[in-house]
DNA sequence: TATAGGGCTTCCAGTCACTGGAAGCTCAAG
DNA sequence: CTTGAGCTTCCAGTGACTGGAAGCCCTATA
C-alpha cells in the first residue's frame, strides 16, 4: 500500500503518517521507487494510534501502549496504569475548564453587551473585585 | 520597577513578561543601564493579562481585550462577543474531554490490572469492538 | 579594593503534535 | 509526449512559553 491508501483507510493524514515514521512509531518498508510500502500490520498500528490519540493519549503514551500491545508478556496492570494516569489528567483539565466556564459565564451574563462602554468583564479583568461572582 | 518586582507583584514570570514585550503586549521604558523600567500602568496591564490568560483567553484575545480596555469609546458588545466566543470554545473542549473521559473510564474499569496480559483497553485500541462500552 | 552573588540583558533552542509549502521525482492515462 | 496526481524530502511555522548560555550591572562583604 502507498501512503495515500493507508491515510484513507486509517483516517490519518499522509503528513501525520510521515511524521509518525520520523519519530519511530511506524517503520514502513520502501518500494524500489522510494515510495513507502505499508503492510497490513502498519495500517493496523496506525489505526491503533489514531484511536489512542482520539482518547487524548500523548505520543509518548501511544509509544508505550503500542509496545505493550506488541509485548505478549505484558501485564495488564502496566496498561491500566497509563490509562489511569491519563484519566486523572483529563479530570484535572475538565475541572480547570469548568472553573473558567463558571467565572466567565457569570461575567458574560452580567455584561449588557450594548453600545455603552461600561463592562463588568473588563472590570473584573482589571482587578476590580466589586463584581457579580 | 525592575522586572523582578513586576514579576513578583503581577504573578507573571520574568521570561513571560519579556515575551509579552517581544510580541508587543507591554512596552516598558528603559533605564540608563538597559534594564526595563516598568510603571504602575505596565504592572496593571500585566495583571490584566494574567487574569485574562487564567480565564483561558488566547494571546490574540488578550490583545483585543486590552485595547478595548484602553478604548474609552468601546461598546461592551465587543467585549461580550469575544467572551461569548471563548465561552463556547470552552464548552466544546469540555464536551470533548468528557467524551474521552466516558470511554476511557469504562475501559479502565473493565481492565483487571493484574499480572496477566489480557487487557480490554488494548483490545479496544486495536479496533476490537467486542467490548464493554 | 577585590570578589562573590544575584539580578538583569540578549539570543538561540526546545517543547508538542502536527501542518503548510516548495522543489522535484514517479507513474498511469490519454 | 504531456498532463496531472501522487509521492519524495526539507524547511518553516503554529501557541505560548521555557530553559540555558554568555555576559553586563549592582551591591555587600572580606
Amino acid at each position: 500500500m502507498n501512503i495515500g491508501e493507508v491515510a484513507e483507510r486509517s483516517g490519518i493524514p499522509p503528513k501525520t503518517i510521515r511524521y509518525y515514521e520520523d519519530i519511530g512509531l511506524v517503520r514502513p518498508q520502501r518500494s524500489g521507487n522510494g515510495y513507502r510500502a505499508f503492510r497490513e500490520t502498519d495500517l493496523h498500528k496506525l489505526a491503533f494510534l489514531g484511536r489512542a490519540r482520539a482518547l487524548g493519549f500523548s505520543i509518548e503514551d501511544c509509544r508505550n501502549l503500542l509496545s505493550l500491545y506488541e509485548d505478549e508478556t505484558r501485564e495488564s496492570a502496566q496498561v491500566k496504569a497509563i490509562a489511569e494516569e491519563h484519566l486523572s489528567a483529563i479530570d484535572d483539565k475538565i475541572a480547570q475548564l469548568q472553573e473558567m466556564r463558571e467565572t466567565l459565564s457569570h461575567l458574560v451574563e452580567a455584561c449588557r453587551g450594548d453600545h455603552r462602554p461600561d463592562c463588568p468583564i473588563l472590570k473584573d479583568l482589571s482587578g476590580d473585585l466589586k463584581n457579580i461572582r
